[in-house]
DNA sequence: TCGTGGCTTCAGTGCAGACTGAAGCTAGGG
DNA sequence: CCCTAGCTTCAGTCTGCACTGAAGCCACGA
């Protein structure tokens, strides 16, 4: 089948493996999970049933139902159920990924509650809040800057 | 000692505990590295030794030395050698946390290389790549945006 | 050259979570 | 109303990592 052939000069495996241990490193992701996103992401036909991902990908079924869910719930895959005893299949959210990712990196910006609340927690300490005051000042600013970055990119997305 | 007593009407160790509690889950760090990380932000004077940090969290002196280390080399926190036999302290260096984080957003975006690449395995593939080109679409746009923010933060601390 | 304080190293422990595979559940078809 | 395909659940295994604490190492002072 196409999907394990050599496709313009490189291995899909291989691409599936570092796509799946990069989520892994960043987004804290089971290995298998960034698997089947990798693999959602470059097979054809688009959509693919849970047998087929644990074939292709050498995982149990149990592997494959629990970190079907974790996808599912993060919303980056959809999973689409059929009539009769017919497989569910699933397939890439790829209009919902930005989306997602948004919303982890605005989540990188909460740090500026706990120093805001570290900062009126050391109120009237005098020298001793500089520190929360600089770090504080860093993760409001990011804050801001972030929530814009939603806008910026549906601004971006519409113009083409 | 004040570090451990109430100010402002809250508890120094609870925040302590949240804040490690984020850095976990945020960023990975082991529980002690944000502890360390913490309590470095609030405690007075702002110099502390192994064996302060120890005593005051709770940790052996194989998991400070461990986690000081880490911190050492993200470059959140600096280490001050004295002469003789006395202790090293070590510190929070606020003015280089931004450095740290928008470096951290920007390796988000890698994954960009990923999905480029990704493209040019599926070139010739129609449709095929359709997914594969929102997403790098997406992340091409990020990279972009993230690396503006290190620049947009130099002006705007500079300008204050 | 020895003594000592401070730091690092490392073997050992415990725990958390990723993964498996079989058993159980569910829902449509006969 | 049973059969069966497909999915989920769960107990068990295993790997990896955070943490400990004691032993070793290093550097300075005497």
């Amino acid at each position: 089948m196409s999907d394990t052939s050599r496709v313009g000069g490189r291995q899909p495996s291989d691409w599936i493996e570092s796509f799946a241990a990069r989520f892994e490193a960043q987004e804290g992701m089971p290995l298998i999970a960034g698997r089947i996103l990798a693999f959602l992401l470059i097979c054809d036909p688009v959509e693919r049933t849970a047998a087929e991902l644990g074939a292709a990908l050498s995982a149990s079924s149990g592997s494959i139902s629990t970190n079907v869910r974790l996808l599912l719930a993060r919303g980056l895959i959809s999973k689409t159920t059929r009539r009769g005893r017919e497989a569910a299949v699933y397939q890439v959210r790829e209009d919902a990924w930005a989306n997602v990712m948004l919303r982890r990196l605005e989540s990188v910006a909460e740090v500026s509650e706990l120093t805001t609340g570290g900062l009126r927690m050391l109120s009237g300490q005098g020298d001793r809040a500089d520190r929360m005051r600089k770090v504080d000042e860093f993760y409001s600013w990011l804050s801001g800057e972030l929530s814009q970055l939603r806008g910026r990119w549906e601004a971006h997305s519409r113009r083409r």
